[in-house]
DNA sequence: AATGAATGAGGGTTCATTCAT
DNA sequence: TATGAATGAACCCTCATTCAT
């Protein structure tokens, strides 16, 4: 009466390797991004990709690869949403708020990256210096940024000599800090640091950007 | 006859409790910040501390717990180090540029603490959470902040309602992001970031901040 | 319109199954005689094969079915070299002679052979025991070597009562050590075990022989 | 009631390193000596030794430097061994024989010997070439040897010019093979090489060693 | 106050073997 | 006939932690 499947109480396989691929590459993400590359668990990653450990091995070689092609992933993933950040038709300080309020608001929806390069920086760039095209993944936003600039100082607003990615840095710099230390922050300082607080903070970040580019 | 000594087969190698302990809290800081929390051996810490591990085990009781004392140590010396900040006499402008360049400087020559900073954030805090008077290592800087944004005001050449502790993470971003994300950020956008690099940084995130402040 | 190669979307590398059994055969031997039992590895019969590791499955069941499988084809395959040995119209000391050089210039030739028998040795021969018709890689030698004693004693010249079994052990004891210890003896007794001195082992081994044999 | 000692089940843990250290020597050179290298397990080292298996890795480091210690260990016992042979007063051709049935007892009572050579064999001789003083277990037969055969050169009995590793070596190769390849041999020979067999052989190969030696 | 000796528990990795096509 | 995809079971090795002195 059974049908044959429910007579299987194991779930069948699944039969794609590119699926499984991906979504090892998801867990390895989430794994490494919430333990650190010591503290994640290979055995973890397999069990949230639903594979077993040796298809790790077999799809990336080691622990030491896997947190690579994650590092790589988290780089494609956020460059990916920073590709949807629309700013056209916006006056150039209005264009420079936006993109604040979206950096940190990207970096808020999207805790595991702030983590990764975290986790990447305690290991001294160990891999990242490791790929050669590193460079591939560098920030969309820089090139809006020197749209912007370039708008700015046309229109006689902006002082000239901006370099966009040292902005760029700035800009990040404001978004990152609150959001990689907001466990610190709020233990030591006492503060909410919760939604309401971050985007106030991200607005006096905008103006503390648009102040530093106006003459 | 015999004298002290000979009587005494061995000699130990060292007969002073509070020595062994700092020797061992600064070998955990040390190893903490540099391997991150999993990362970090216990062991290390005894080799580098010159003691056997199992008195690691009698002063801190466990691994976590050492590294708790360990935290709380970095916020002790570089608090330490603030308190050194002399802004006497500085008119508010140029105690904001100093205090700024004064903040990289000293993230810069201690390294360990941004590194414990990201380990403890990594690990959500745990630790930090868990000590009680966590406020009691906050900042002096934030004392001196207060100091210059009261002067700046009373002179009207800052803006007035600036929260001292929200300028601190302004201040501390700008210095921590280049230093925190130092070897992703050189090999994705291939800037320098050495010596030089840093200290025209410094000079610009002062004027950013100064820009904000005054009317 | 298509030729019959483009209307198959693979060309299948091998529709041979008695090609495959063979090949997979011939790198198991090598496999097992290289690395040892445990030290073989299923994927490495595999690769060298150019199959695909279930059908190794397929045709031979389990690793210890092909070793099985290996251990008598490396029987079958120096026998048939023995074969090849002809020692018709020679006298009786110069057939043993030849026959000794015979067999360790095989040895030398074949070395799977030697560590394969020392693999199943070391295995307390447990799968030789199994076989059931393991008489039936009894060496040719031993009724070559039948023959030249029969002859030898005929003519007056050999000892009676020479069982030729005994005689092969004692044969290929003197060409098999040397071979099958050729590595720790070169480390321990500094001698080279080359080439040329191998040649003058078999002389020396060859007139011990004799000196046996003869009254 | 009870003694302490009874209430507590687990057995006092040894506190002796020296101990520890010989008995995990010996269980190791067991267990390699009949499973081979890639056959053995450290798990079943650290029961045998009664240890557990952290220990092994704390004296010895690795698998491969535990295998290197046992396979020394296995060179020092079996000379240890030879040493004992007491040849005094025999005339040569006594003194080879009682060699010789020395050689096959010896190598009968420690098969782990023959078993360890053949699995470095096996392994190419790796362990052995990187031990820098594998003279050092050279066997002290060859003294022995040398002394027998000048006594019998002096005594006119023996034949000039035999060199007395050669010797050892023919010797050795005689007593080493049937005990190596008992198993194929019992199986492919049909021949029982129980204990009366292996005394006649002793005795046919001292035979053989005597007449290669006599004028 | 201090440590040499020892271990339980687990982590990364491998490998013989099977599934499903 | 043949194989790409997948896994259970171990194995080597490490590490935080404790014991006994």
């Amino acid at each position: 009466m059974n049908t044959p499947q429910s007579t299987k109480k194991k779930v069948p396989r699944r039969r794609n390797a590119e699926a499984s691929r991906s979504s090892i590459l998801q867990a390895a993400l989430v794994e490494f991004s919430t333990q650190g590359y010591d503290g994640a668990r290979v055995d973890n990653v397999a069990v949230r990709a639903g594979v077993s450990k040796p298809l790790i091995y077999d799809y990336f070689g080691d622990k030491e690869a896997l947190y690579a092609a994650a590092l790589l992933e988290a780089y494609v993933q956020i460059r990916e949403g920073e590709k949807k950040l629309d700013l056209d038709g916006l006056d150039p300080a209005e264009a420079i708020r936006k993109l604040v309020t979206f950096t940190l608001e990207h970096f808020r929806r999207n805790p595991w990256f702030i983590s990764i390069l975290n986790t990447e920086n305690l290991r001294g760039g160990a891999t990242i210096n490791q790929i050669h095209d590193a460079a591939g993944v560098q920030s969309d936003l820089v090139k809006k940024i020197r749209r912007i600039l370039v708008e700015g100082e046309r229109q006689g607003r902006f002082r000239v000599g901006i370099d966009p990615v040292e902005l760029y840095f700035f800009i990040a710099s404001l978004c990152y800090f609150p959001l990689s230390n907001i466990h610190t922050l709020r233990s030591v300082f006492q503060r909410p640091l919760d939604d309401a607080w971050l985007d106030r903070h991200a607005i006096e970040a905008g103006d503390m950007i648009i102040r530093y580019l106006e003459k």
